[in-house]
DNA sequence: ATTATCTATAGATCTATAGATAATGC
DNA sequence: ATTATCTATAGATCTATAGATAATGC
């Protein structure tokens, strides 16, 4: 069986491929990178330093994945927990709470985003389109008055992004209803009136699948 | 004359570290400090490398003390334009607009915000300071409406860095009419109506001194 | 005499590869 | 037979320091 003999093979590739990932997206949670040799992050994964080069180019490379990768995980956890929200606004409110939640449930993620710089995190699939995708939908329900959704993007990433490392600095502070009072203003600037925006921003979030 | 004596010798020793200090700003803004040796930094500063251990204990403290020094230039320069405008409103929508035109006449300043995380950003007493005054202004003034100030000057410094990063990203756009809609939404968000949001966030900026 | 600077270098570290080894499929 | 992995290492690079030199003030 050859399909069999591919799969063997592909599949001991792919978990070293996987565990040199998850050993830089920890080295990056940690320390952003900064100092970390491509010796030490294999030596995490378990692998030996040959085989690093045998699937990543240098540790650009790798620490590219390892955001993308990431981002990705994040991406789908916040759509499977917003499956089922119609309104954009609501899903907006709720991509903003949700990501202070998860940031207790996935902690290794938001200490990788907060060490990582804006540029970096909104290229991808990740958070940015989910926005984008939010914001132009409610501005094509007239839910939204927005002059221009490019700024309504860069002002909602940026905010997120600066949430989060808020977060990462003061673990103690009450994260949820500082999220709460984010999504409220940020309603608030993209055309709902305060009393919409608090009563959207304040909805029950859908219960974990 | 002793002070004469210490004088000139710090003269020197301060030219030295300026030098230094102005290298890693251009380093900083050009790769954002990743990659580059202590050593290329002080070739490209024109001292000897041993001088570097001399006035910094490596290269973090040197990025730190560099970082510090362009924010303060910045603000020191916003400061300056913004001087005479009373209403905290209008101070904010100022210095974001102001921001950006900077962003063309001191690009290496910009150039390394945007490779920067944000978090060093914030910390220090550049914008995020001034930002705070200006807030917290407003609010004593009645100007703005804010639930919490904490979260608007996240959402604040998130935006702006964020912007910088569009204009950085997308040099061909009109950033001039995108940091206006953006100072637009954030007075709105702040709590001023549209019609006065667009009305503040379109006084002529008063001219360079 | 004092101080900052410079050059040269030791020692550490890091990258990338070469060659050997082990696992798999035929 | 093929492929991925491992170990070991050559070569490059980087940090930090030691010791020599030059500038300044007394």
């Amino acid at each position: 069986m050859p399909a069999l003999r591919r799969n063997r093979f592909e599949r001991r590739r792919a978990e070293t491929r996987q565990a040199l990932v998850r050993a830089a997206r920890q080295t990056l949670a940690e320390s952003g990178g900064a100092g970390a040799s491509v010796h030490a992050i294999a030596e995490r994964a378990d692998v030996g330093l040959g085989s690093f080069y045998n699937h990543f180019t240098g540790k650009p490379d790798l620490f590219d994945v390892a955001v993308a990768d990431a981002l990705e995980e994040y991406g789908q956890a916040v759509d499977e927990r917003l499956h089922g929200v119609d309104d954009p606004a609501e899903r907006l409110a709720g991509g903003v709470r949700l990501s202070v939640r998860m940031a207790e449930s996935y902690p290794e993620i938001m200490q990788m985003l907060c060490h990582s710089q804006l540029g970096r995190i909104c290229g991808g699939g990740g958070l940015a389109a989910r926005a984008k995708r939010d914001v132009e939908e409610g501005m094509a329900a007239g839910r939204f008055t927005v002059v221009d959704p490019v700024i309504a993007l860069t002002v909602l990433n940026g905010s997120l992004l600066a949430l989060l490392e808020l977060w990462c600095n003061q673990p103690g502070a009450d994260s949820d209803q500082a999220a709460g009072i984010m999504a409220e203003m940020i309603l608030h600037m993209l055309g709902l009136s305060p009393d919409e925006a608090r009563d959207v921003a304040r909805r029950a979030l859908p219960a974990t699948v």
